[in-house]
DNA sequence: CCACAGCAGCGAACCGGTTCGCTGATCAAC
DNA sequence: GTTGATCAGCGAACCGGTTCGCTGCTGTGG
């Protein structure tokens, strides 16, 4: 309600005063700041956002957008909203969901209408085409994914790499020579998925290094395809008794495939897996793994967005964010 | 990066009628908005979303409160806000994420900064303190739930109650005379959540009417306490062998343990369940049940907001969406 | 005692739109 | 031919902030 004209009038000085004690960019002396102050306090001051970014084209906005993508898994999707509102928000900005099945589209009219001050693109690709209206504008913006070129944007991701590798050592480690791997389904890795294509690449290496078979398998799209899959892996007496899982689906219904062929881990089969840190709060899952760090992740890309818009021709950075291992007995040792 | 100035001089004419031009509020003879299109075309221009809403007093923008508890434990959340945003984009609007743990507090800086046109609050819980400001401030909402007094503003939800009937009436249809009832836990009905309190009155004054006994069980917080308390309820031999069950955790978990046990559905236990729709998407979930339907729930409320930011003052509306009952054949008839 | 530096605060201009009263042109009627 | 109505488009004012050059006062040094 109440606008800087009436918070200068209530303290008897004049509106750029005001405006100086606002925004702390001038000097101020304590006794006029004291006296704005309150006036601000009387009649419940705040800034108007709207003409605050008219006049300084910063609208302290940043703009998430969303990937359309039906097969992935939703529910971690809420962790990272939340999240990078939360870490936003400790920046001094808001978040501005941008969800449009074309996401070139959202970005572009998000730049053109200046609503927003910088992007984080969720579920990157390889060749991401929403980075095209971001270049073209010089928007900053910060990708969650680590595709091959950033094509000179901040990105920032969970180390897969890492990940897969220290799965694999847990294997190793463990006396066993050859795993199952469990993929996700082959579009998501043709489909230029960053995340997928490093982890499986960093697996095939690092086992080939401890000398260790893989055995790749990759999964359908689906909770039945997935459970039926599944069985039909734990069934064939050619398959290693070792798995090593990347895909949240099977993570989750492979409890139900084991109870179907009623089947023990460990006893029967060694489990490692590399999952949204969301699935092991809605079930049990005792399985040894290597859990997303979304807070962790989502932090680091809202500081490092607002830093590229403080300042946007400091050198690009790309971060890893190194998870942790967490044994929970699901692998046996063998001889 | 062009403004309204450099389209004036484009299409040589005035500011204001390039204004006219793209509100549409004023009657421009073709020929000048022709001009005026052509301008706007070749400068790539659109509005300033900060400048327009400085002047029109209108941001364009809703804000989206999610409450605390509900970021902990919703993988149903993101199909909400998802729903929501595009429903928004539908109706021309972006959508602001406000995740504070603290929801008033970031209801009233929205306010106080006119970052918002309105609110949708999402986990209301009865007497909900996110409506003091907003009522104060007399500022459009519209509730994600249905709390017993919606304080003069307008509410949407699933019809909880009428999914509890269809759910008993399955049972009692199939010849069932007593059921469990497997509730969420005691602090959920505690804290004034509206959705369980509603589906549990309802469960049971239907099965009452019906002549069906419950026996309501509240289940505990968290997966591996879940899973234990379901094996206690379904060991007992006192219990009634038909679930009815409103609980997405005991939903998800339920699987688990009637594996625990070796139980099978329906053949040693008749199962109905209301739960998100996200937990079947995921998961085989050959229950018959009544799910959620975020997006009808969460287009309802956009436009019922929308309505309600063009005119304040029609009367109050409550909307209740009914789900449909889906049976999957998990429940047995008993003579 | 005067000159000048330093400093707090003022005021005008500006950000990019919208709104509304007014102007000048066109045209019909008398 | 003059009057009056109609209408397209113009221009100034405004929305609520920020910014920056300027003013007038205080205080120090010569």
């Amino acid at each position: 309600m109440a606008t800087i004209g009436d918070v200068a009038r209530e303290a008897g000085v004049s509106r750029s005063t005001v405006s100086s004690v606002l925004t702390g960019r001038k000097y101020v002396s304590p006794e006029t700041r004291a006296k704005v102050d309150a006036a601000v306090a009387k009649l419940q001051f705040s800034v108007n956002a709207g003409a605050r970014a008219l006049a300084t084209s910063r609208t302290m906005a940043l703009g998430v957008v969303v990937g359309f993508h039906e097969a992935e898994f939703s529910p971690a999707l809420a962790a990272y909203l939340i999240a990078l509102s939360d870490a936003a928000r400790e920046q001094g900005y808001s978040v501005v969901l941008l969800t449009e099945p074309d996401g070139v589209e959202a970005v572009r009219r998000a730049i053109s209408g200046r609503q927003v001050d910088g992007f984080i693109l969720l579920n990157v690709v390889d060749d991401d085409p929403r980075l095209e209206p971001i270049n073209q504008a010089r928007y900053p913006a910060v990708l969650l994914g680590m595709p091959q070129d950033t094509r000179g944007v901040d990105a920032v991701d969970l180390d897969f790499a890492a990940g897969a590798a220290m799965l694999v050592d847990h294997l190793a480690d463990a006396g066993h020579r050859e795993a199952v791997f469990l993929k996700w389904p082959e579009e998501l890795y043709d489909s230029g998925s960053t995340y997928a294509n490093r982890f499986a690449s960093s697996a095939r290496e690092r086992a080939e290094q401890r000398g260790l078979r893989l055995v790749p398998v990759a999964l359908p799209v689906g909770p039945e395809q997935v459970r039926a899959a599944l069985r039909a892996v734990l069934q064939d007496p050619e398959n290693p008794r070792a798995l090593l899982i990347h895909n949240d689906a099977a993570v989750a219904m492979l409890p139900f495939a084991l109870y179907d062929l009623g089947l023990e881990v460990p006893a029967d089969r060694s489990v490692v897996s590399l999952h949204a840190a969301e699935l092991a709060r809605l079930y049990v899952l005792s399985f040894t793994s290597v859990e997303s760090e979304p807070v962790a992740v989502c932090q680091t890309a809202v500081e490092m967005l607002a830093k590229r818009i403080a300042s946007p021709d400091s050198p690009v950075q790309k971060r890893l964010i190194v998870p942790r291992l967490e044994a929970k007995g699901s692998v046996e040792t063998v001889a």
